[in-house]
RNA sequence: GGGCGAGUAGCUCAGUUGGUCUAGAGCACCUGCCUUACAAGCAGGGGGUCGGGGGUUCGACUCCCUCCUCGCCCA
């Protein structure tokens, strides 16, 4: 056995042992032609330049805790899983490499240089899958797939088409969220607001021919050069008789007009507002209302153009900077205040946003929204917390359309063709465009050279990943069989990106929700409450965590700490890149561990041959303890699946780890060492050691989806299981609510108050753990002399008893520590004399207590209009409450007598 | 500025339609134990005016109002 069950569990070898095991016999593949009721969920692509953090840990987890429990319950789940492109991150990778090289991308041009991406991602990229299967993920990795596969592509194309030819994609010239950095626009989604503390400037200009000026206060100077009207607003006393007159830029010298608009907020700066269509968003609307030219005065990389003279190639930040010192030279800088707003920046890159005019593809929003509204508020598809209902009807009901287009070369590219007389057709190739434009084979056409989007694929993702439109599969049985899927669980900044979309896209081109749960995860963050950062050094590799703690344990740690709703906090210690927290999850499964050894060597020592006989306790042979054991168990698994049912998974967690350790190992194999103990007959001893491993057993299944490698290793050993057999494919027990049985819970909870209450009694007397001494029990009430009766080789056993009387007929010595538990006496017999002194302040304390309670329980039940308006039930419960401290009161006052003489 | 969420023990959190005896648990802390499953353990202990104020009610951690503090999202 010592090889077999080592003292402390090592989850190392038999993680890897188990998870080639599963992977060997696909024991996760799925069956859509499968009869039985279907359980499924998406898992949510990670970028296949991803590498695994605590957020996929958690999101993970909980799917597979679901996908097990399912899975358990007789279903025929499938988990499908993928891997997403992610343009910029990809692209921007792969550059980086040939940086090293020295070699850009316009160097090997746009075919080349996909090659070596799509190179990079054969070698290196989804390393992620690979790590998810360390934390004992259950997905159907045999439909694995990549949002650039050539399914997915189709579906992306067709959709593309679909939407244009309807109308609801179109191309406009708008100012958009430029990255400097990638080069490319972005979607409102991919800009992130942060306040920054920078300065307002008050900038002189003056009217023609005059010393005379006006004052316009602005953040961004450099942006001057593009400047081509100042506007004021038509209610501001100070200015409205400027309106129609011109004013002289600084520094480019250009004459524009003074507009009057509603946009000039009269309170801000000086009131006076430059307007630069071509460089804010707000300018550009007031540049539309006005006729006003729009002059584009920044290079895509976000240095200054031709048109800024000499700032001509300087990069923004430092163009400010210099051209502020410029103007100050020119004591055109009437003052600079510090001045914080929130100011835009790349969610990937990181750098500020640029404001840019440019042509682009958007999806008109409204009616999209308008579709996927529905479903969340009449409460289809639910969310978990509830709340995020807000924030995405919120959100939707103020949707802007969405820029798809990037000026990237790795992703789908715009399925859109122009021929040479400037006509646009949408076409699945060059071939359909040129059918569709009536051109012959020779004349010249283009495709759009920019490409969509990752989340206009990504949208697609419940279609995809069920081998939508392949045509390899015209009658599509998967979709039939697993859609709508039943949970999505997703991290909530994704909620617009992602959720939203899908539901979108899901409704329109295929008229069905795409999930009818999502999870919402809680953000993970470490005992500061700072977000898991890289750059913080607080982001310790899950990997080393798994390989120190054990995938179980991280697993199990994770949920355990993870209300719904509320953000995750983990001590993170930094210098040595570990989690300490993770402790929890590993000590809880060494003491699973340990129960089972304990168990395996009762096994032993009762030479039990064959462990799946059919020596089974009888219920008359079942002691209360027994019933009391079952009923908590069925307690549990029911409200196990509760907690499960309404996503409280660190409730679920928790009532399976206090049933385990509490009542199961604390309580009743301590028991069951007495039980097994006090008895001589071998053939109970057998069936009882049966019964409590059969219950092992069965805690060892309905723990399973949280800790799927202890529960398959002992289940195993214990179970003299075949290898190929897996503890994942039996089914759990269904709850035995007849089993479920209050009276026992109650009777097993007065032993555990009085056995208590002699561990304390002997602690607080400092009796030692090896001083046994007899103790005396008294009540005057039948039903518990006889619960006693039963009960007391336990009690004396736990109570480090020498001998138990109940309710003796001799009179009790004095020399005793008295104490009373609902009018229950309880009485330690010391040989020695007893801390008189201590003893008369334990019960004056208690005696007090008894007293303000009684009080208390006193003044409410004199109070005629509780008596009349609480419900009878609890007047009752407050009646005899009243009734039986009073008597414990006497009994206490008496003991304090007996003392006292 | 608009919206959402949270404030309960030193820390992280439970507390189910208002009533269960002393508001619970884990970690941390203190005391005693290597008791033959487990020191990654066992037994016991200390520690909370439930963010402040007001209201509804026989009764409020729980419902309402208000203020304060913190976090997130949107503009």
């Amino acid at each position: 056995m010592s090889i077999q069950f080592p003292k402390a569990y090592q989850p190392k070898e038999s993680e890897s042992k188990w998870y080639e095991i599963w992977q060997k016999n696909n024991i996760y593949k799925s069956n859509e032609f499968s009869e039985n009721e279907k359980y499924s969920i998406l898992m949510p692509p990670p970028n296949v330049t991803g590498i695994l953090h605590f957020g996929h840990v958690l999101n993970n987890t909980i799917q597979d805790i679901y996908i097990r429990f399912k899975r358990m319950s007789g279903y025929e789940v499938c988990w499908f899983s993928g891997i997403d492109h992610a343009g910029i991150a990809t692209q921007s990778r792969v550059e980086k490499e040939l940086a090293i090289q020295n070699i850009s991308r316009y160097d090997l041009g746009r075919e080349k240089f996909l090659e070596k991406v799509w190179e990079w991602k054969n070698t290196y990229g989804g390393i992620i899958l690979k790590q998810l299967r360390l934390l004992g993920i259950s997905a159907d990795w045999s439909r694995t797939i990549f949002t650039m596969d050539a399914n997915h592509s189709k579906a992306v194309i067709e959709v593309f088409i679909r939407l244009y030819e309807e109308g609801l994609i179109y191309k406009g010239k708008r100012i958009i969220n430029w990255s400097p950095l990638a080069q490319t626009a972005l979607s409102d989604e991919e800009v992130e607001f942060r306040e920054v503390k920078e300065h307002l400037y008050t900038l002189r200009y003056k009217f023609p021919n005059s010393d005379k000026y006006l004052s316009v206060a602005t953040v961004r100077p450099e942006t001057i050069f593009g400047d081509v009207a100042v506007a004021v607003n038509p209610k501001d006393e100070r200015y409205k008789d400027l309106i129609g007159k011109t004013v002289i830029v600084p520094l480019v010298g250009r004459e524009v007009k003074i507009i009057g608009d509603d946009y000039a907020d009269p309170t801000f700066g000086t009131g006076c507002v430059k307007i630069t269509p071509a460089h804010d968003p707000n300018d550009f609307e007031i540049g539309l209302r006005h006729n006003l030219e729009q002059i584009n005065t920044i290079n895509p990389d976000g240095t200054l153009n031709e048109l800024t003279g000499e700032y001509n190639n300087i990069e923004r930040f430092k163009a400010r900077k210099l051209i502020l010192k410029k103007l100050e030279e020119l004591d055109l800088v009437e003052k600079i205040e510090s001045y914080t707003h929130n100011v835009g920046f790349s969610q990937r890159g990181g750098e500020a946003i640029e404001p840019y005019l440019s042509d682009q593809w958007f999806v008109k929003m409204k009616p999209l929204a308008e579709m996927a509204l529905k479903p969340v508020q009449d409460g289809e598809i639910k969310f978990h917390p509830e709340h995020w209902i807000k924030t995405y009807t919120h959100w939707l009901s103020n949707v802007r359309d969405w820029c798809i287009s990037r000026q990237l070369w790795w992703g789908h590219r715009i399925p859109i063709y122009y021929s040479k007389d400037g006509r646009i057709v949408a076409a699945h190739n060059e071939e359909e465009a040129r059918i569709k434009l009536n051109l012959k084979n020779d004349e010249q056409i283009t495709q759009d050279s920019d490409v969509l989007d990752t989340w206009f694929s990504s949208w697609l993702w419940p279609l995809t990943t069920m081998e939508w439109l392949k045509e390899e599969n015209p009658n599509n049985k998967i979709l039939e069989a697993f859609q709508p899927t039943d949970l999505l669980v997703t991290a909530p900044d994704i909620i617009f990106f992602w959720v939203a979309r899908m539901i979108m896209a899901n409704l329109k081109f295929k008229n069905i929700i795409p999930f009818k749960n999502v999870y919402f995860t809680s953000i993970i963050r470490d005992g500061k409450g700072r977000k898991l950062s890289k750059s913080l050094g607080n982001s310790p590799d899950p990997i080393n965590i798994i390989e120190k703690y054990g995938a179980d344990a991280v697993r199990f740690t994770m949920i355990y700490l993870s209300p719904l709703g509320a953000d995750v906090k983990m001590d993170v210690n930094v210098q040595d890149q570990d989690i300490p927290s993770m402790e929890i999850g590993r000590n809880f499964a060494n003491k699973i561990w340990n129960a089972g050894r304990f168990l395996l060597m009762k096994i032993e020592e009762l030479e039990v041959n064959d462990l799946n006989n059919d020596a089974i306790l009888n219920d008359n042979e079942l002691s209360i303890s027994d019933k009391w054991i079952m009923s908590r168990y069925n307690s549990t698994l029911e409200s196990t699946k509760n907690y499960l049912d309404k996503f409280k998974l660190n409730e679920y967690s928790k009532s399976i780890y206090d049933f385990i350790w509490r009542d199961y190992c604390d309580w009743y194999l301590e028991i069951l060492k007495i039980q097994l103990n006090s008895s001589t007959d071998n053939s109970y001893k057998i069936k009882l050691l049966n019964f409590a491993i059969k219950l092992y057993q069965d805690i060892i299944m309905l723990l399973h989806p949280i800790m799927p490698f202890i529960t398959e290793e002992i289940w195993h050993l214990l179970g003299n299981k075949d290898e190929n057999e897996s503890i994942s494919l039996s089914l759990l027990p269904e709850v035995n609510y007849q089993l479920i049985n209050q009276e026992y819970e109650n009777k097993f909870e007065l032993i555990q108050l009085l056995v208590e209450e002699f561990r304390r009694l002997r602690a607080g007397a400092n009796i030692p753990i090896n001083n046994k001494l007899p103790i005396i029990i008294k009540s005057n009430k039948q039903e518990i002399i006889d619960l006693l009766k039963e009960m007391q080789i336990i009690i004396k056993s736990f109570a480090k008893a020498s001998s138990i009387e109940i309710n003796p007929e001799n009179v009790i010595n004095d020399n005793s520590i008295k104490s009373v538990i609902r009018e229950i006496e309880l009485f330690i017999i010391t040989e020695g004399s007893i801390d008189v002194e201590k003893e008369i302040e334990r019960l004056n304390k208690e005696i007090l207590r008894l007293e303000n309670n009684i009080t208390g329980c006193q003044k409410k039940l004199s109070n005629e209009k509780f008596v009349n308006n609480a419900s009878p039930e609890i007047v009752n419960n407050e009646r005899e409450k009243l009734q039986s401290m009073q008597e414990s009161l006497i009994k206490t006052k008496e003991n304090l007598a007996k003392i006292r003489k």
